[in-house]
RNA sequence: GUGGCCGUAGCUCAGUUGGUCAGAGCGCCGGGAUGUGGCCCCGGAGGUCGCGGGUUCGAACCCCGUCGGUCACCCCA
């Protein structure tokens, strides 16, 4: 049986690599625009660092954790989320306030794998700890709605919610189990026994009985206390002076423990799968506190980078464009020629490969065909006995020409331009 | 964790009611070309038909199991 990636997991291989980096580039350059800097933090961390925050009911931490023990005896979990090792890294480090951070990461989950959904799947995502400040909340949500617009995606829907906070929610929760036991019968078999311990489930069910039943329910969003009703309208009033559409959604309800107030999720239409999430996050006022930091508010947003090319496919946007090589030698007398040109050339700044194995000039010259390179150093006999190397144009248009061994770099760089193409960057001396 | 569908060459797939059914296209390698890629033509390599049992005179084709993939539920990115 052939090795072959564990399930769930897929290799990212070239070009398709390279969408990835261009992604997380674009990503980088929208969010450090902003003041936001990246972090790097452990893969994994104490599996206490993800039960506190996103708490022991929630599935992530009940049944998707990848959890070990290392030969210390200590009990570590690969992360599941963005989140908690961030705010982990600001309570260990304290940085000043307010402290604005980006990062890139695998994150894994041991569930069912399915379209747009991977036991080791990729996100992006901001965190923004100190500032109470509803602008803030705002200013992250457009980020990502910027981000999204950067990639030409167009079919992006952003719902918005509000969770309340320690003094509303206890109280709403309340009012909302007494009014699901009213309608007990009416639930879906699934919640008719258990919507005690998280009722806010019942509203997120997708079943029509719970749909049905839920219909006068209360929302959240009306029962919040006066600083979260408060922060909750500036909120939408920074959305609308932006021009960033919405959907209030009280039905919105998320996975983690830890939000609070403000929660948002964007989900792309023009996938078909099930799974189009491809953003969510909010506000989390008290997880740093939980992770044993001082009293910090705090919001994020994370954004998986897998289903977003997804969405990026299913709207024929972003598409990839490999950087082409400048040339590819072909030397069909040995094989030295081609050693010392192509380390000349990459010497040089300049993007060069070469065929190996000496084979035939007719199949190296295929090789730089598909190579995608711009044009073909012939060194055949006749080249190697006058000291000279053919150039031939194999993209753009132009003939092909006789340089002296010696300029070959030079006539390369000249032809780069010859062919109509940006020439090549400077590079360090060291290289 | 539960359920539906699927499992034939590197890739996409044909394989009629079980009896030359081990194939095609693409890709790869080589040749046609007097040293010159892309198009075309010719040839070649490559598969214990996921694996293990069973039924049968005979199974890629039927049955059971198993592993893997895929989609959905759940949940999330």
């Amino acid at each position: 049986m052939a090795a072959r990636a564990p399930s769930g997991t897929h290799d990212v291989l070239w070009p398709e690599s390279a969408r990835w980096e261009a992604l997380v580039a674009r990503f980088a350059s929208g969010v450090e625009r902003a003041g936001y800097g990246l972090a790097h933090t452990p893969i994994f961390e104490d599996v206490k660092v993800f039960r506190r925050g996103i708490g022991e009911g929630s599935d992530v931490v009940g049944k998707e954790m990848y959890e070990f023990e290392d030969r210390g005896g200590r009990t570590l979990a690969l992360r599941p989320e963005g989140t908690a090792p961030m705010v982990r890294a600001f309570v260990q480090h304290r940085p000043p306030l307010p402290w604005k951070a980006w990062y890139v990461t695998p994150a894994f989950r041991y569930e069912r794998p399915q379209a747009g959904r991977y036991r080791q799947h990729h996100q992006l995502g901001v965190e923004a700890l100190g500032p109470v400040d509803p602008d803030l909340d705002v200013e992250v949500i457009a980020l990502a709605d910027g981000f999204f617009r950067s990639l030409g995606l167009v079919a992006v829907g952003l719902r918005l919610n509000s969770m309340g906070d320690e003094v509303c929610r206890p109280a709403y929760l309340d009012l909302l189990r007494s009014c699901l036991l009213e309608r007990r019968d009416q639930l879906c078999p699934e919640h008719r026994d258990r919507f005690e311990a998280n009722p806010l489930r019942v509203l997120d069910c997708k079943r029509e009985e719970c749909r049905t039943a839920t219909q006068g329910a209360p929302g959240l969003s009306d029962h919040l206390c006066d600083p979260c009703r408060a922060h909750f309208e500036r909120v939408r009033r920074g959305l609308d002076a932006l021009g960033v559409p919405y959907a209030l959604d009280h039905r919105l309800v998320r996975g983690f423990d830890y939000y609070t107030r403000t929660t948002f999720e964007f989900s792309a239409e023009a996938l078909e799968s099930a799974q189009n999430g491809i953003g969510g996050g909010g506000r989390y006022d008290g997880l740093v506190e939980m992770l044993g930091g001082p009293p910090t508010p705090g919001i994020g947003i994370g954004i998986g980078i897998e289903r977003l090319l997804l969405a990026c496919d299913a709207e024929g946007v972003f598409p990839v464009d490999p950087v082409p090589l400048d040339a590819f030698v072909v030397d069909v007398v040995g094989g030295e020629a081609a050693r010392d040109i192509t380390t000349a050339l990459h010497r040089a700044g300049i993007g060069a490969d070469r065929a190996y194995d000496n084979r035939s000039m007719k199949a190296q010259l295929k090789s730089a065909d598909r190579s995608g390179a711009r044009m073909a150093l012939i060194v055949g006999p006749d080249e190697s006995a006058a000291g000279t190397v053919s150039l031939r144009p194999l993209r753009g248009s132009g003939d092909q020409r006789i340089v002296p061994a010696a300029e070959v770099v030079d006539a390369v760089r000249a032809a780069i331009g010859d062919l109509g193409f940006e020439p090549p960057a400077p590079v360090p001396p060291s290289l």
